[in-house]
Parts: structure tokens; C-alpha cells; sequence
DNA sequence: CTGAAAGCGCTTACAG
DNA sequence: CTGAAAGCGCTTACAG
């Protein structure tokens, strides 16, 4: 299999095995793309010819010569600096990774820190011919970059779901009404009465559908809907701490708080107790992502598994049927799991 | 600027600039890579033709004219699944991704989640011409990546330090040795006499370092430096359970424990408290990598800050020295930071 | 089953 | 300051 490390850095190229095999370099090509209008003897005796040579395929010239690349772009959000510290991205990166690898793709992902916007990022990747596919890890409200790549009907699929008038986008995403919906109901069948949410960050469709949720069940129950208990911010802890001292400080205290994230409900939860609140007794907390953190934080959180490898790997899947065969408009929603635990009497 | 979006997909070429412009297509290269030598009225008249048809260079064609491509490819361990459970690798990433952008270079990742080895990887954009550079975040002993880089002196950098025999390998690390001496030192100072360690893989480099340093510590203040005290495994949280279980059932049971990572540690300590030992009352835990989890767990660990981030940037920094400038060799030490907690009876 | 030729979209000595 | 020409390493109708 030619598997030992070559030292010498040659560049090997096509026409150089074709010379020493006495054939074209059009046949050598079709060797290398398994076409099978070429004979058996011919292709194991260039295929060997090639081990001995130490050839090994140029992927940029096959990119220019069949104008695709076998790369996809991850679009990483531009929002927060430390993206990261939800797990979400990092565990649905490897789920992208898994079934990228699989079929064998490669990914290009976006570096944009703090630098461009992340339609610059995608122009750059898509017009300088660099991926043959793209995948958004999060969608704002009207995002200028799923109107983009509709328009000019780029393979994309989208982590999320499009707010938009637009039919037709390849997306996968969890029931984000549903899972805020009963997360509320959990809260109100543990006897709370006034439940506030922090939302996460308002331009997110997900916190749109979040906050339907949280309303269905509230006025189900024969709550009410109160404006002032729904608070929006950035996924950090931060927000979570001064939204938490606000809540704990409301004249008619709310006694649950459902939460967009685990470190922020972190946040909310030490500014709370710092108050001499406690957790859950006199607030309960729930939230979402089931991190680490959730589990072994020294109270225990309850918390929405949104299960973020798979999203990303049917993300994946769905965009390999964008490339490969032109498919729109899939739709995948994908289970949630709501972890039960000390933040909300349970445990 | 023409930032106006294009909305259809036409592929203009530089040819076709050319024409339109009545140059050749010499000229119009020339005015996109900015050569000094075309005259200030071209340029500008040539950029504006550029704008109104909606010109964008086609990166590809570009590598394959240069041989070079703009692009990075960082290699994850293909060692355990949850790597990114480790916050370590996005960390890292993040800080690789922040100064790649500030220099215009994109990052390829590798997806070798389950498939191919690591080194398999690094075949694959190298001799595919894919990347231009290489960042390896990890090292094992007697590294085959490592090797096979410095032989055919391909431009890369690595998080860590190479074990082996070679000389000018860009690298950056913490000081792990002395950092784990310290910790252990800190241990020593709280009046713990007989102390454990659970040191990660047992092939990486890091380990290694990190042992050397608890022995340098154990021996310095006349304890004994016992192997049977030393314990090597994944970066899981089983792994933690499984040693930690094993520790507090020693007839000579350990009064301390340095954990080469949070997440290992909690493990470890929740195994310790099931079986009615206290934390860190009968033993105190230290461990690495302040996480979240460090900070907020039920009982808070003294944890190091490796500083991962700026392990990221500077690894980044060093291979564009490798690739811009071909340096060879340099060596960055970045400093860490121990948070004590009370898992040490600190906080 | 195989080859000659044109082409993918750029860059860059070389010449003027 | 600008152009003609060759080249980067592959692929793919077209022809046989």
C-alpha cells in the first residue's frame, strides 16, 4: 500500500508516472479516479509504478481542474469571544468532523475573532472557491448570510431554524419551543408561580422560539405572561449574575428561573445565593446545554440536553445531500433530553 | 468598496477583467497583488472595473500558480473521542484562530475522529498541497509526526516539547515540569505527606515532565517518591473514578492527589466521597487546566492555568515565522497560574 | 481501452 | 510600466 513515509519532499506529478509507465497522463488520471473504462493490467501496473514513485494526488490542481474541493466551511459565530466555553460549538464541530471525515471532506473553518463580519467570511470562502458546501452554526433573526447563500442557491445547511419567509433551506434543530415549554412545565408542576427566563441573546431565533415556549406554558397554566420577567443577553456568566441579582431583588420575587445556557444560569445561581437566597428552595433554576458543569456543579442543575453532536452531524449529513445531489429543503429535528436534578427540587 | 452583495453566481475571470479593461491579464494579476511596478492610473482604473463586475480572485488558481495556499491545518489527537471535553483543544484553537485571521491564513482541521491515524493526516495536506504549515497540539513520545515533519522540513509548530533527540523544532509549552513541582510543593506546605498522582497518558511528553516535577518536589522535602503512588490514564472522567476508587482503598491510604486535569479530578473526588472519604479534609486534591468546573464545582479545585489560549497564539506565531521567514528552532515558554481552592483547604 | 488537446484561473520570469 | 508565453498539476470531452 506504498504506506511507508516518504522523505524526500519531490512533487511527484502525473506526467512524470506517465512517462515512466509509457502511457498518458490521461490514463494515469483515470487510474487515480478508479474509471473502469481502463484495464485491469493497466491500472495495477500504474498503481504500482505510482507506489514506487511515491505519487501522491495534487489536491489543488484535481480543485481548479473540477472546480469542487472536498472542503466545507464551519461558520463560526462572531458574537461572543469565548464561543468556546459553550460546549456546544466544540461538540458540534465533532459531530461535523465525524461524518466530514466519513465521506471524506475536509473543514475549512472561519477565523473571524474579531475582524470581519461573518458575510465577509463566507464571500471569501465561497467566491475564492475554497469549500464546496458551507454549514451555519447559528442563525440570527433575518441573518444576512442564509439570504446569501439562498440567493445565489449555494449547498448550505443550517444549524437552527430560518426564521425567514424562505422555503427551501437544508436545516436541523432541535424543538426549542417544545424543550422551554415543558422545562416550564416542570417548573410549575413543582409548584412554582412566577417563573422568569433569561433568554439568551435577543437577535436569536432560537431565543424567540425559546420564549414562545416558556409563554405557551405559562398561560396554560393560568399564569401570566409578564413582560418584566423576560430578560435577554450574551451566553456568559456575567449575564447571568446581573440578571440574577435583579430577579432576587424584584419586589415580588419570581421563585423559578429558567435559564438559555448552564453557565449563565452559574451566574444567576452565585449571585442569588450570595443574596442569602436559596437554591432551589426559595428559586428554582433549570436550563440548558446539560454541561459538565450541570452535573457536578455544586448544585446540581437541571438542564436540557440538546444533544449538540448530533445536530451537527446531521447538519453534515444534510449538506453532503446539498453537494452531491443538489437536495433542498430538508428539515431534521432532533431529540432533546431534559436531565431532572437539585436545581429544581429533583436529585 | 464594492460591498454591495453579488447576487449572481458568474464567475468573472481575470481574463475577462483583462478585455473589458483592454490590458492583458498580466496586468490585471499585477493590480490584485499590488506590484509596485503598474502605474497608479491602471491600478485605479483596473480596481474599478474589478468592483463593477464583481471580480473576486479564485483562491485555488492562486495555490496552484504560487504553490502556496493561505491555509494552516491543525491537528487534533485522535487519541480519545471527547477531546473537546478537555477545554484545552478549543481553547487553544481559539488562540490559533485569533492570530491566523490577523495574517489572513485559513485553518484546515484534521477529522480524524475515528478513521486514520494522525500521521495519515498530515500526509494528506502536505503532499496534497493542501496547507502551508502544520500545528501539532499534542505530542506523544518519540513522536512519528514530529519525525516526519522535521525530515522533510516542512513548516510546523507544535504545543509542547519534543522528547526526542531533535534540535529546532518550534515549540511552545508551559513549564509543566515546574508547575506540577510547585503543585505538589503546595501540597507538601498544607501538611499532605503522602501524595498520589493521576498524570494523563502515559505516552505524552507532558506526562512525563509533569511526573518529574512531583518527583523533584516529594524527593526535595525528604518523602519517599513512590511509583506505586503514580497512576496513568485517559483524560476521562472514568479514568478519575476508577484511580480515585482505587486510592482511598489503600491500607496506607494517600492524603493528597495531583490530577493532571479537572474533569479527571472530579472523577476521582465524587469516587473518594461515595466511599465516605473527605475532600480535602482526609485528601486534598490539585489539579490542571481551570475549567469551569474548577471554579464552580460542588467542592472548588485548585486547579493550573495553563494558559491555553496564548499556547494557541504563539504556536500560530511561530509557524508563520517558520513559513514567512523559514525560522527553525525557537522556543516559548509561557507562563502558568495556580488557582488554590479549597480542595487544597485554600478559598 | 487509450491518447492528444484544451482547459481550470491564476502567476511570473523574460523581453521590451 | 506592460504584454506574450509558459507553466502550476490535474481532468475530461472528443476521437479513435
Amino acid at each position: 500500500m506504498g504506506s511507508e513515509i516518504l522523505i524526500k519532499k519531490s512533487t511527484v506529478t502525473i506526467k512524470e508516472v506517465a512517462k515512466r509507465a509509457g502511457v498518458s497522463p490521461s490514463t494515469v488520471s483515470r487510474v487515480i479516479s478508479n474509471n473502469p473504462r481502463i484495464s485491469k493490467a493497466t491500472t495495477e501496473r500504474i498503481r504500482a509504478i505510482m507506489d514506487e514513485m511515491g505519487y501522491y494526488p495534487n489536491a489543488i490542481a484535481r480543485s481548479l481542474a473540477k472546480n469542487m474541493t472536498g472542503t466545507i466551511g464551519v461558520i463560526l459565530p462572531t458574537t461572543s469571544e469565548d464561543v468556546f466555553l459553550n460546549p456546544f460549538f466544540p461538540e458540534a464541530l465533532r459531530g461535523i468532523a465525524k461524518i466530514a471525515s466519513k465521506n471524506n471532506y475536509d473543514i475549512l473553518i472561519s477565523t473571524n475573532i474579531d475582524k470581519k463580519g461573518e458575510l465577509k467570511i463566507i464571500e471569501n470562502f465561497i467566491r475564492g472557491s475554497k469549500v464546496d458546501g458551507i454549514i451555519l452554526m447559528s442563525n440570527k433573526l433575518d441573518d444576512e448570510c442564509i439570504e446569501y447563500l439562498y440567493n445565489i442557491d449555494f449547498p448550505f445547511s443550517l444549524i437552527g431554524t430560518p426564521n425567514t419567509h424562505l422555503e427551501n433551506i437544508n436545516h436541523v434543530d432541535n424543538d426549542n419551543l417544545l424543550a422551554t415549554y415543558e422545562l416550564t412545565k416542570h417548573m410549575i408542576c413543582i409548584g412554582r408561580k412566577r417563573i422568569a427566563i433569561i433568554a439568551g441573546e435577543e437577535n436569536l431565533t432560537m431565543t424567540q422560539n425559546r420564549i414562545q415556549g416558556y409563554k405557551k406554558a405559562i398561560e396554560e397554566e393560568g399564569l401570566v405572561f409578564d413582560t418584566s420577567l423576560v430578560f435577554m443577553g450574551s451566553f456568559d456568566e456575567k449575564t447571568g449574575s446581573q440578571y440574577g441579582k435583579v430577579i432576587a431583588n424584584m419586589k415580588d420575587m419570581p421563585d423559578g428561573i429558567i435559564v438559555a445556557d448552564d453557565l449563565v444560569a452559574y451566574g444567576a445561581l452565585m449571585a442569588i445565593e450570595e443574596l442569602g437566597i436559596k437554591v432551589p428552595e426559595d428559586i428554582a433554576i433549570a436550563s440548558f446545554n446539560n454541561s459538565i458543569l450541570s452535573k457536578y456543579g455544586n448544585i446540581p442543575l437541571t438542564s436540557v440536553d440538546i444533544n449538540s453532536v448530533e445536530l451537527g452531524s446531521k447538519a453534515m449529513e444534510l449538506l453532503i445531500d446539498a453537494i452531491e445531489r443538489g437536495v433542498r429543503g430538508s428539515r431534521i429535528i432532533t431529540p432533546f433530553t431534559i436531565f431532572k436534578r437539585r436545581s429544581t427540587m429533583g436529585g
